[in-house]
DNA sequence: TTCCAGATGTGATGTAGATCACGTGATGGC
DNA sequence: GCCATCACGTGATCTACATCACATCTGGAA
């Protein structure tokens, strides 16, 4: 993808929340850098300081925890347009937690914690985007925790296929059960005839 | 609580993030609308428009979803300095999907969702406080998920009660055991010796 | 072409937590 | 002061899902 499809679909992005000048948008398009990765590339890693959100242009990317046992627990799936980093990290200037990594060959504009605060303050409407964007995050998560609660491996598989149909293509199934937070034996089976 | 104190109160809590000029909070605060609850009283219906966020002052709220089979979840308890809602329905305009009631005697400040855009868009250092309110939010939503899908009962029931070692007293079991999503006989269990 | 690692399926067995059932003690409304 | 309701504990049993073990298939690297 060339920078001028890059902007395009930034600017698209963001034109759906909130109006900026042509001026405004290349000033802050000036603060984003892009960068290209390769399938199974890390991006932000355990224990290393985290300087950039990433905004993601093409290919997937996930972000997930491992905890001690080795076992994987994935955050979010971040497909084109979807914003993705290790938020904790970067909001309190922690070493990251999390990883975040590429599940197919990927482009993303990455966006610095300094840059954000800096354009968030220069001008308003920048400002009101991010909190839109934190606020679809937020109601986003408190529905997956819902959903966690209250429904069985089963649903919530159906769940995330109903909401993003072309993670059956681009996802393995360790992955997706990694997500549903299941074995991936476990989600092998929820289609096969009980016996 | 008379109108002087819940005024410090917002304004200490706002302070924290964000300066406003005395002229400028005494503005915003005119879009606040102190109310009193008892016990037991809700504030947020199921299957009602939500027009409100509310900032808790004293007291202690929680914010519920009942499913099909009549169980409790709860999405979120609300100590003062907490704010609450049914955000998913505020945001969107939608109907309550979920409750917000009161563990205990409570009073508050409520602010319409019109008002909070407004206050936003007229003060841009509001706007600053709400995005990162709601980041908070969301940060600390993701740390409950990847806790959920990571931690066993026990685990989890101490992380709660270590980061709100207030809710020990203020909260019957029987609610902790919702948050946490898992029956109360479980959550009773947990420190029974083993047979 | 060969080979190896990753993706997926499936059987056998273990286990955390759910559910149902029942009992006791506290408390608050009338 | 009575009684209903709620909070909480605990035994018995059930079940969804985890874990371990092993087999098959595939695609990409050497």
């Amino acid at each position: 993808m060339n920078t001028t499809d890059a902007k395009a679909l930034l600017k698209t992005h963001i034109s759906k929340v909130t109006t900026l000048t042509d001026e405004q948008f290349d000033y802050i398009f000036s603060h984003f850098q892009y960068q290209q990765y390769k399938k199974g590339q890390t991006i932000v890693t355990e224990g290393r300081p985290v300087n950039c959100e990433y905004f993601v242009l093409s290919g997937c990317l996930k972000s997930f925890f491992i905890n001690d046992e080795l076992k994987m627990f994935i955050l979010q799936f971040a497909m084109p347009t979807w914003w993705t980093s290790d938020y904790n990290a970067l909001y309190s200037q922690h070493k990251a937690t999390i990883n975040v990594d590429c599940i197919t060959d990927a482009e993303v504009l990455c966006l610095s914690n300094e840059d954000r605060e800096k354009i968030c303050r220069e001008i308003h409407n920048v400002e009101y985007f991010f909190r839109w964007r934190t606020n679809k995050g937020y109601v986003a998560s408190q529905k997956r925790l819902l959903s966690f609660m209250n429904n069985n491996v089963k649903y919530r598989y159906e769940e995330l296929l109903a909401l993003y149909p072309e993670l059956y293509n681009i996802v393995p199934k360790n992955l997706i059960a990694a997500y549903l937070g299941v074995s991936r034996e476990t989600l092998s089976r929820l289609y096969t005839p009980e016996k």
